[in-house]
DNA sequence: CCGTAGCATGTTTACGTGAACATGCGCCAG
DNA sequence: CTGGCGCATGTTCACGTAAACATGCTACGG
């Protein structure tokens, strides 16, 4: 900075005047300062900026493996939607998602340059964590249930766990079958509820639930066993990649998808449409969960309010995989 | 950091010390200023200790949307590669694949507070950008072909191609059809170039070539194409997602997999196993990719030394969508 | 018994920036 | 004609840290 002032013969707090781009500079001398700034390759040092204005505009983001659908689709957004803001994004890896990796990642937050963080991290993991994040910096929570401490922004589980269930109700099946995700995932557990709690409130059974992990594989060793099951006729799989084993499970067996078996997935991700037969599913809109966690959490950051919980609504995609039951 | 000196009666300068793990630091004294950080709740400023020390700790990754199954496998491998070496990661979204945003990409990565930098955009862009990425700046490219200008780590397209070809070719098919990735994407330019090769080296046929876009999509709108074609017995696709459209485009054909035609991807994403049929395709180690790029790119960024490019076998994975031709 | 080497610790300083305050000049109202 | 006001620009200083150098104490060999 020393440098370019020498060069366009100012102080080098006109300098710093033109670099923040505060409008009480003459515009003759701007320039001056912008072809010094140009001509020297000058680039100012965000540390210096970080240490004087305490802002180190980058927004830190805690998740586990980057490996599931739906967290890359956040993610995703949350970076378009923070570089718009002129926010960068910080990543920290929680490689296993142990007690142990949490309260590390946590520690190691404090020691990171961000000025508050998205979490995006199965709840009950935040609620055994005694790890205390630093306070005052601000937090919001995706994909979780920790809204008594922290302002949240989710997909509306249940509203599209609702749809699904009542589409294949109102096709005339009489129950639906549920591939669930794991026990101690919370959005599992919602969408779980919510369709059994359908199924009550139209006077339909409740079948047996079967638990997956979220995996294809998984979704293909359950499937195996409802493909058996000469009364389903239903299934609403917890999301789109078991749905996809659960489909290879019924071809496997012969049984026609939708002939005999109608399935329902959850999330749309941009392979759906080419399962065979094209997959009816619930649309998550990530972008807008992406987009609305980083608004929260910047509202926090720059005016210190901090906002309530968010759901974002879903929409029911229907394809080829569901259709009335057989006669 | 004063508070801390005055609470355990020592000077900033040993706080500093044990902070940074010194070892010329007295038992006793040590665990006061431990304590007293504790006490305090004390955290090390890392813009301060940027500005000292020259160093961010940071590696900043340049990639468009991160939807892609592969680069979202390698961000993954990287930040865990890089939080094991103390590094955070900080992402640089470029949300739209033009020129201007690459340049603008690169323009805010000089304001970024990183150590270096690993690119993962196709190369054609960073051919045609005459901007400059900043001077002095390490740089590691990914899945790209600048090697001419800076260390590269891929994955090698060209094995993996020719394993393909010629798996299919050893079962007795006459010749293989490439469903190939979009023209400007150096990874699918490789991967075509290695399977013609292949072809002319063991003296088959070499029918045209399709070219997708890399979505199942474009994979089920050229694969209805194929489906019509009677010679067709055996389709390379130049990544799963483009194979799963195959798939679904000659089941709505009627055209048995692997009865009538086989069928081999190339990625192995995690659903690959659960298609119907089970895809044989070709492993990449993205992993291994991400934990590489990140050794090439810390090596440049602490001894200074850099190195050349490196490619990462890949893998044939046979499962049930390859088979003899029909008689 | 003294000189010195080695070690724990303290003091000073600079990293690059932007806020706060200071300066100097031109212009306008009284 | 003069006092004061507004504006462009300059000067000073502190943000929190760690490197470089300084200090003072202990231990050991000649």
């Amino acid at each position: 900075m020393a440098d370019v002032a020498r060069e366009a013969h100012v102080s080098g707090q006109t300098v710093s005047r033109v670099s923040n781009g505060r409008d009480n500079v003459d515009a003759e001398t701007r320039e001056r300062v912008l072809a010094a700034m140009h001509k020297l390759g000058y680039r100012p040092n965000s540390a210096a900026r970080a240490l004087r204005t305490g802002r180190f505009h980058s927004i830190g983001v805690i998740m586990f493996t980057l490996s599931s659908f739906g967290n890359m689709r956040t993610l995703d957004a949350i970076a378009i939607a923070a570089a718009d803001a002129g926010y960068s994004i910080t990543l920290i890896p929680v490689p296993h998602p142990t007690l142990g990796e949490v309260s590390v990642a946590f520690d190691r937050l404090s020691e990171e340059a961000v000025d508050g963080v998205i979490i995006i991290v199965e709840a009950h993991l935040l609620d055994e964590s005694d790890v205390v994040l630093p306070a005052g910096l601000p937090v919001v929570v995706v994909d979780s249930t920790a809204a008594d401490r922290y302002p949240m922004v989710d997909t509306d589980q249940a509203h599209g766990a609702r749809l699904a269930t009542e589409h294949l109700l109102s096709l005339g099946h009489r129950t639906v079958w549920h591939v669930a995700g794991p026990e101690r995932s919370y959005s599992a557990t919602h969408r779980r509820e919510a369709w059994e709690s359908t199924l009550r409130a139209h006077g339909a059974d409740v079948p047996p639930v079967l638990v997956g992990d979220w995996s294809s594989e998984s979704g293909h060793e359950v499937g195996l066993e409802l493909a058996r099951n000469p009364d389903v006729t239903a299934i609403f799989t917890a999301n789109d990649q078991m749905a996809l084993g659960v489909l290879r499970a019924l071809h496997e067996a012969g049984r026609a998808v939708p002939g005999e078996v109608s399935v329902v997935g959850f999330d749309d991700m941009e392979e759906s449409r080419s399962f065979w037969p094209p997959l009816t599913t619930v649309r998550q809109f990530f972008g807008e969960v992406g987009r609305l966690s980083v608004e929260e959490l910047l509202q926090e950051v720059e005016s210190g309010e901090r906002g309530g919980s968010t759901l974002v609504a879903t929409e029911l995609i229907v394809r080829e995989s569901t259709a009335r039951p057989p006669a």
